[in-house]
RNA sequence: GGCCCAUUCGUCUAUCGGUUAGGACGCAAGAUUCUCAUUCUUGAAAGAGGAGUUCGAUUCUCCUAUGGGCUACCA
């Protein structure tokens, strides 16, 4: 499921929560040419990590089933007859090839209502004949209809505008024109949350409700999510969906916070909800008009919030999966810990931690930093004493660690600074590391952090 | 082409005629820190353009520009 499609689940989620109401799915699988092998149960994995519970649908079941829209096929043609005697709708008869010849110089084509004038007998006639019919839309040429959404306020369109849309199709199945009119209807849907390329399709809508006697649903209409100013996140183009997301280590609630946020505003300046903070926060009101561009970066930084509020058994459990490629021996509940503020996505882990085991032949020119003023003779000096004393350390946590690294460095009348930075490089032989020198050293654990430093003191001697 | 919709820092947004145009991400600088990161402080950064209406427009109206959408027997 794309982006832009879980949001506006989400959206519709939240409404139905914060009002009473009830969060209905429905597969609006009426193209048969277009049907995607497993699309319906990536919707319902979505759904379910997202943590939106629908009320009603295909698999739970509810008083409005089936649920699915090509099971509900027989429905569409008794509803779509009806329309055909109270003269909204008509059969056509045309063909591919005639429809072709009404293309006009900009390349579009709209139908002329050529087989509306047909007389009943031909229409009879033809159907007797089993020549492939459609049922159209009958809309009136003249005046304009208005109708208002929630999000956009009253929008205007000349009927003219308009087209005789196919209700209809020849395989007997619906269009999503007309079968989203009809299953709103039965389902008693109160509310249409949908992208706003509905916005100009609305008014054939409208006329159906109207024709068939049946209420009008109240309309949001959302702006589209761009991936750029230009382009709108599309699944087509290979974009990032929910899923995708996931594999990248974003935790679902982040991604639901961060896409609820785009688009509309809570009116607070908090940027962490929950998914009850959000149903208990939302509002339509703060549904913005203009599409909003999809920023990971932003996304990263949110995620990375959520990221340092787990608790180091949820964390070290997301992370663990990550580990796997890890081939030193570690206290890796002591990574997880160290990790924690310094990735904003669990897919960070692999590259974060890359360092364990990349230990041999580093230069030897990281010891000499002008920060801490050490060097690799200060260091060459100064190991065989850490060597000792660590290794009658008592503990090896990193209390007991650095704790003996202090005392040692005032001994030696060292700043702690230059010690640490010497400790730090014998031990990972990286400039930049998840943690400090004593952190390094619980770390990899005593027997291993001691003969790191054996091996970087005999690499400094033989240099 | 026609119609519909939109337009505030790079990005997400606040402002519902009177503000030093606010916040967040990112960026920059500084502080803290056993490197890095975290955390904290500070800074740079915006009303597409033009007409109106008004004592006063980011806010209301119109035009232009730009962007998006629709114009299918796709949804």
């Amino acid at each position: 499921m794309h982006i832009g499609n879980l949001r506006t689940a989400l959206y519709a989620y939240l409404f139905a929560r914060k009002n009473g109401g009830q969060f209905i799915l429905r597969i609006e699988d009426t193209d048969r040419e277009r049907l995607v092998e497993d699309a319906v149960k990536a919707i319902y994995a979505t759904l379910k990590l997202a943590g939106l519970r629908h009320d009603e649908g295909p698999d739970v079941g509810g008083r409005c089933a089936p649920y699915t829209q090509s099971e509900r096929k027989p429905l569409y043609a008794k509803y779509a007859k009806e329309l055909v005697s109270s003269s909204h709708a008509y059969y056509c008869f045309c063909t591919k090839e005639r429809l072709d010849t009404l293309i006009d110089e900009t390349g579009n084509r709209r139908y002329d209502k050529h087989c509306l004038h047909l007389s009943k007998a031909e229409v009879q006639e033809k159907l007797a004949a089993g020549v492939p019919w459609v049922i159209r839309q009958n809309v009136p040429q003249e005046g304009a209809t208005t109708f208002f959404d929630m999000v956009y306020g009253d929008v205007s369109i000349e009927n003219k505008e308009l087209h005789d849309n196919v209700l209809l199709k020849s395989d007997g199945m619906p269009t999503y024109n007309f079968a989203n009119v009809v299953d709103d209807h039965l389902m008693e849907i109160t509310h249409v949350f949908r992208g706003m390329e509905y916005l100009s399709s609305t008014p054939n809508y409208n006329m159906l409700y109207e024709a068939f006697g049946w209420e009008i649903p109240r309309y949001v209409h959302l702006p589209h999510i761009m991936k750029d100013k230009q382009h709108k996140l599309s699944k087509r183009h290979g974009d990032a969906n929910f899923e995708d997301f996931i594999a990248k280590g974003f935790l679902p609630e982040a991604i639901l916070n961060y896409v609820a946020l785009l688009g509309w505003n809570p009116k607070t300046e908090a940027e962490k909800f929950s998914l009850q903070e959000l149903v208990e926060a939302f509002d339509v009101s703060g549904i913005s008009k203009s599409s909003a561009v999809f920023d990971e970066v932003k996304l990263r930084w949110l995620n990375a919030q959520y990221l340092k509020e787990l608790s180091p058994q949820q964390l070290h459990a997301l992370a663990s999966p990550y580990y796997s490629a890890i081939a030193t021996p570690v206290n890796l509940n002591l990574l997880s810990e160290l990790l924690r503020p310094r990735i904003s996505a669990l897919s960070d882990i692999p590259d974060a931690a890359k360092f364990i085991d990349s230990f041999e032949g580093y230069s030897l020119e990281l010891f000499e930093h002008a920060g801490s003023k050490s060097s690799a003779q200060l260091a060459r000096e100064t190991l065989p004493a850490v060597i000792a004393a660590l290794e009658s350390l008592a503990g090896w946590s990193n209390d007991a660690l650095f704790g003996a690294l202090e005392q040692l460095a005032a001994q030696r009348d060292l700043k702690k600074k230059q010690l640490l930075w010497i400790v730090r490089i014998a031990v990972t032989g990286h400039l930049s590391t998840p943690g400090g020198a004593s952190e390094m050293c619980a770390l990899l654990g005593k027997e291993q952090a001691l003969e790191r430093m054996r091996q970087s003191l005999s690499r400094l001697r033989s240099a």
